[in-house]
DNA sequence: TAGGCCATCTGGTCCT
DNA sequence: AGGACCAGATGGCCTA
């Protein structure tokens, strides 16, 4: 049973103008306020609430840091202490670029929460309250009553003095800084994949994990429509993108590319698998756009990818999205997800009776490698240049070459990389011996030959 | 209410 | 020494 997630994710709120998470976040503006003053906010930072291994110091420091942490924007915040942020960057990370007002807390705040974590500090270590030399007193402390209590093994334990508890405070406030920026970072990466594999949508996104798997099966798709060069056939394309995906998230694809989730299921595979993605998006060229795509320009509003597509381009567009490798000789176990025929039936109802129910975003570009085959403007990120600095070896990233010029001067006979005995998805075999810039040379040409009709 | 998903804190480990 | 990375723990929100 598949609760919450994905499913709940993109269904619960289909009627929603936004996703539960912003409009949650829209309905609790806490960014305003101070921390503690919203202990019930979903991401209201839980030091407080640990107790962990290292229980009671845990709890103790988590309360200090309750009180005092606040969300570090930028690197250098975190070298610098009073840079620290409201906490509402915390609860409200996604938005951090649109509160630049609550960067700075306020100093007295920040005395009166650390006076008051010190107070509780105190009470944890039982600090001495007169000891502010400490390090050189603490090394040679009780040698002498051993008698009295058995002696402790060990790395002697120092003395919490308040100047050490200072320093301890004070680390572990950066140190959870960094690591809330390394997550957010983490986290916006992964955005930027959600929105390069196949139904992005940013209020409906599909969670961490199906992304990670749907990108893997796309990038194992597209692999194979290199290798085989083949226009490949809807349902088993969506078969390998949705391959190991929950049943939402198979529900979600299925609906996303227009196929009706009954071809699917087995019996029901015979007719559909004649279909390759080219002659179904020349029957149904309106039918690769996303059900719920508003009128172009789709992208503008939740500033993803940014596409205009027309009905003949969205039919290539979005069928470069749909190349399906050839079935298998054995086809492919269908994923156990992929039987539940009532998922099928409320996309297909969807997509059928209500084309705007599903999503409210668009698309992600049709291919998105590395912007070569799609619509993509902007300059290379610095990851794009790195991925063509390790894919291409050789060949330096072209920065402003436009799209589909730099590409297609030279076009070197391309050797396929062999398949081997491996179920399919984990078949992923590296173009060895071609450059990215090549291999994107060739796919444009395929993708191109296919979708063109030419 | 259970389970999925998530953000966050935390201490350990490794690296520079 | 300090930062990055990691995994465990925790609790909140949401849906079925």
């Amino acid at each position: 049973m598949s609760r919450g997630g994905i499913r709940g994710r993109i269904q619960a709120h289909a009627h929603l103008p936004a996703s539960s998470a912003l409009l949650y976040k829209a309905q609790h503006p806490v960014h305003a306020l101070p921390l503690d003053h919203h202990p019930h906010h979903p991401h209201y930072p839980q030091d407080h609430k640990h107790s962990n291994a290292e229980g009671h110091e845990a709890t103790i420091t988590g309360q200090l840091i309750t009180n005092t942490t606040h969300r570090i924007m930028t690197k250098s915040c975190t070298e610098e202490p009073s840079m620290i942020e409201s906490p509402a960057g915390s609860a409200n990370w996604t938005d951090k670029k649109q509160k630049p007002g609550h960067e700075a807390m306020r100093k007295e705040d920040l005395e009166n929460d650390e006076e008051e974590a010190v107070h509780r500090l105190e009470d944890a270590h039982e600090l001495e309250e007169d000891e502010e030399e400490e390090e050189e007193d603490d090394e040679e402390e009780d040698e002498g009553d051993d008698a009295s209590k058995p002696k402790r093994r060990g790395p002697k334990k120092k003395k919490m003095t308040k100047a050490r508890l200072q320093r301890f405070k004070m680390r572990r406030m950066k140190a959870n800084a960094r690591e809330r920026n390394r997550m957010h970072g983490l986290n916006d990466a992964l955005e930027s994949l959600r929105k390069v594999v196949p139904c992005y949508s940013k209020t409906q996104k599909l969670s961490k994990i199906e992304t990670l798997r749907l990108a893997k099966n796309y990038i194992w798709a597209l692999s194979e429509i290199l290798r085989s060069g083949e226009s490949p056939d809807l349902v088993s394309f969506v078969q390998a993108l949705c391959k190991g995906l929950s049943q939402p998230t198979t529900n979600l694809v299925a609906g996303c590319l227009q196929l009706n989730p009954r071809t699917f299921l087995p019996e029901q595979q015979s007719h559909a698998h004649g279909a390759s993605v080219a002659s179904y998006a020349s029957m149904h060229p309106y039918c690769y756009q996303s059900p719920g795509l508003p009128s172009p320009p789709y992208g503008a509003a939740d500033g993803a990818p940014h596409h205009t597509f027309h009905a003949k381009t969205a039919a290539h567009a979005y069928g470069s999205t749909l190349l399906l490798p050839p079935p298998p000789p054995p086809p492919p176990q269908p994923p156990s997800a992929m039987q539940a025929e009532p998922f099928y039936d409320a996309a297909l109802a969807d997509c059928a009776h209500s084309p705007a129910a599903s999503f409210d975003g668009p698309l992600s570009p049709p291919l998105s490698v590395n912007g070569n085959f799609s619509f993509k403007h902007e300059p290379p990120t610095e990851f794009e240049k790195s991925y063509h600095a390790f894919g291409g070896g050789v060949q330096p990233y072209h920065h402003h070459a436009p799209p589909g010029h730099h590409h297609h001067h030279h076009h070197h006979p391309h050797h396929h990389a062999p398949l081997y005995d491996l179920p399919p998805m984990e078949n992923v075999v590296p173009y060895e011996g071609h450059s990215h810039h090549e291999r994107v040379v060739h796919m444009n040409a395929q993708l191109n030959a296919i979708f063109h009709d030419s």
